[in-house]
DNA sequence: ATCGCACCTGTAGCAGCTACAGGATCAAGG
DNA sequence: CCTTGATCCTGTAGCTGCTACAGGTGCGAT
């Protein structure tokens, strides 16, 4: 590996602080295409393994399911960047961000609510309990 | 099943509206008792397992962890409710579903801001894969 | 008694990784 | 050049929280 374009696995999770059996798993999956290899079978990665790793890294950081980022990656190859599409794919995660979003408030005002009847009547019945009970309004 | 207070896990399933394996799996699991068979080895449920199931069903879509569910229960059983430990639990809960919706905010600002850019310069190139690609400041 | 549905068990499958075991290879030091 | 130890290889099993079979019995209604 004399060529500093050129990296082991271990280097390239290092590089990108993706685990490196998740690196295979990628390969195997179909995101990350499979490198070429040296002589005794280990796997060689460049500069475009690098981009697209991180490319992956930041989508599935976005929340983008693995299938959204193999769209992504096959958009992205094509020679004219179909942002119709892109921008379709994006939109519909965004919508269920926003429902997710949405579900988790509506917990987070009955979990407070709860918790703060615990606090306020500390010598009556868990209001907690109650509430997962199904003895309470809320 | 003569009694109207007993039921097979189907009706269970039903009535709680909990896929009928999910029962089996949440026996297994240690989170709903095991309940008396019939001679030929069929389950027998009766209300205490509904409502224990409806606690379960409750606890669960307010996103607390089996585990966490588990330790609900044991506090329920004893004699005096400990509404610290629960309150503890709760509290622990609510702080992650406030994380998780910090998180999903700072996704929803960047997915939308990208796609409104998207929208804004059609001619351009796509700011979602720039986003993605690492080359957009957001 | 019979019929068909519901139940029984154990096991495999899903996502999305992560972590082995057992063996080969690579790179650096002597 | 040769050894050493880290890293790599493969295939497979594990994780969470269910869900879905397959193949075989029991149940209740008729």
């Amino acid at each position: 590996m004399s060529n500093s374009n050129q990296f082991s696995r271990g280097k390239l999770a290092r590089r990108t602080g993706i685990n490196s059996e998740t690196i295979r798993y990628y390969e195997q999956t179909g995101l990350l295409p499979e490198p070429p290899r040296t002589a005794g079978g280990h796997r060689v990665y460049d500069t475009t393994h690098l981009k697209t790793l991180e490319f992956i890294k930041r989508a599935r950081g976005l929340g983008f399911s693995p299938m959204d980022v193999r769209s992504f990656l096959e958009l992205n190859d094509e020679a004219v960047v179909p942002c119709e599409q892109a921008k379709g794919i994006a939109a519909t995660h965004l919508e269920q961000v926003r429902e997710k979003i949405a579900d988790l408030r509506h917990i987070e005002a009955i979990l407070g609510e709860a918790i703060s009847r615990c606090t306020a009547h500390a010598d009556a019945d868990c209001a907690i309990i109650e509430l997962l009970g199904g003895n309470s309004p809320l």
